[in-house]
DNA sequence: CGAATAGTGTCTCTTAGACAATATATA
DNA sequence: TATATATTGTCTAAGAGACACTATTCG
């Protein structure tokens, strides 16, 4: 038997699109859309789709948001493969699940544009991840419960060793209001003396992410951890994987906030 | 377009079986065989096939290791799926990499049936993981190099967080012989007095596993984690999770180890 | 000033790592 | 007894967690 010949079941990807919507107190959101057509009509689910000729995997993941929630993605990390012959009522599917992690920014366009695409709270009872669909049904079709149990872990993860290694922070936002306030005398010494394009990058994000306090940063990886942190230990794991800019937070009671921009590349 | 009418690529498997080769230090061992036939004929690589109507992946693992090195799997675990669609020259094949730890035992008689099935050394050279391959080739075909260093990583993981959790441990082989002595009196205060079934049992592992030193077990998470362990940090971190017995190790110089058996389920 | 939030010093507990003292076998 | 190996005690350094004290702003 030569090796054309052999039965190819269809290949399939799911994912598992999660995000911190930045409320005054973040939360995790995960990406659902309404199904239409062949299975389960009408029920909340994840996008997923067939790969197609020539295809990578990733790309089909990518493909996939754009048709089924009008959503451009980022960079999706394959999770595991689901190859139970008989998981798919409609025959020999093999799923490769997929997370990717949205800054809630890149998501809300869909989200106005479109009725049939939400973002759903991600909370943990007992231990186990659970989704708060809207509608009568609590739990994601097929398996898709699993993925997003899978992808939460692999985010917390991830969070757990570095700080917002996924960009989810985003100021700017309802709740979350940080203007900036530049201080008289620069807090280091000999430190260069910024111009206003370069204060402006830095406040703004063009070159290196938008600006945030520590405790913003601390929100949004409590919103993944799905726990609070501790203040100071928090502190200590991410304050030298960060910068410290010559500026601090504006506009609400207590002390301002020294504001960080992040150290990578 | 209904999904039926999708192209379909081959979906193939690839595996890394990988165990300790029990010499007085020692190895960690890949399992390699010759390729004959289709696609770099002569060469040595890992077992690998296509998947079969109605089969999981698993289960193509364990047959393709049957058939291509005579061997009995264990429990393979999926690592990562390469699906660049140019990785074959044969056509569009997405391949689900996987691992498998298999005690030593279990791969030797394979290895004495057949010459074209070989275990092969497993080491670090600056940082990255290396393959000793009989013959001119120092790398294994297509990205197999790539799926045994996940292999390597994954199992390294596993083996920092519990006490030989695949069970690589094998006394009773050259190098490392382990007979045991019955102490005259029980170490511990109205412990129960063992029938002789029991301590065959105990010591030849028909219900626990084998018995074994801490020594010997250091020795296997050393050849796992390619470098030495501490001994009294490797005792401190393991003994919780292990069986203490009122056995100790016999026929060598120096003060005899007392024999523990593994603590799962 | 009081309330609220930010920043930091310090204490404890745990653990890894290192070293050494003690114990028990063989030759 | 000399040597080799096993076992255990202890010291140190680093880090997490907890607590509290100080700092800086708004109202």
């Amino acid at each position: 038997m030569k090796w054309e010949e052999f039965a190819r079941p269809s290949v399939a990807v799911d994912v598992a699109v999660l995000t911190v919507v930045p409320e005054s107190q973040p939360w995790l959101g995960l990406l659902v859309y309404r199904r239409a057509g062949d299975a389960h009509p009408g029920r909340w689910d994840i996008p997923g789709g067939f790969v197609q000729a020539g295809e990578r995997l990733a790309d089909t993941v990518l493909r996939v948001l754009r048709e089924k929630s009008d959503v451009r993605g980022l960079a999706p990390t394959q999770l595991h493969v689901f190859d139970d012959p008989k998981r798919d009522e409609r025959g020999w599917v093999i799923a490769v699940a997929h997370m990717d992690a949205v800054p809630h920014q890149r998501l809300q366009a869909a989200m106005t544009r479109r009725d049939d695409v939400r973002i759903v709270r991600v909370q943990d009872s007992d231990g186990r991840v659970r989704v708060q669909l809207p509608g009568r049904f609590r739990r994601l079709p097929w398996d898709h419960d699993e993925i997003v149990t899978m992808a939460v872990e692999r985010l917390r993860e991830r969070y757990a060793r570095h700080p917002d290694p996924d960009g989810l922070t985003s100021s700017s936002d309802e709740g979350m209001t940080t203007t900036t306030h530049a201080p008289t005398v620069p807090t280091w010494d000999g430190g260069p003396v910024l111009g206003d394009s370069q204060v402006h990058a830095l406040v703004a994000g063009a070159e290196t992410g938008p600006a945030f306090t520590l405790t913003e940063l601390r929100r949004v990886h409590e919103a993944v951890a799905g726990r609070p942190l501790q203040r100071d230990t928090f502190r200590r794991m991410v304050e030298p994987h960060l910068h410290r800019t010559a500026f601090t937070s504006e506009g609400r009671v207590g002390r301002p906030g020294v504001l960080y921009v992040r150290d990578d590349r």
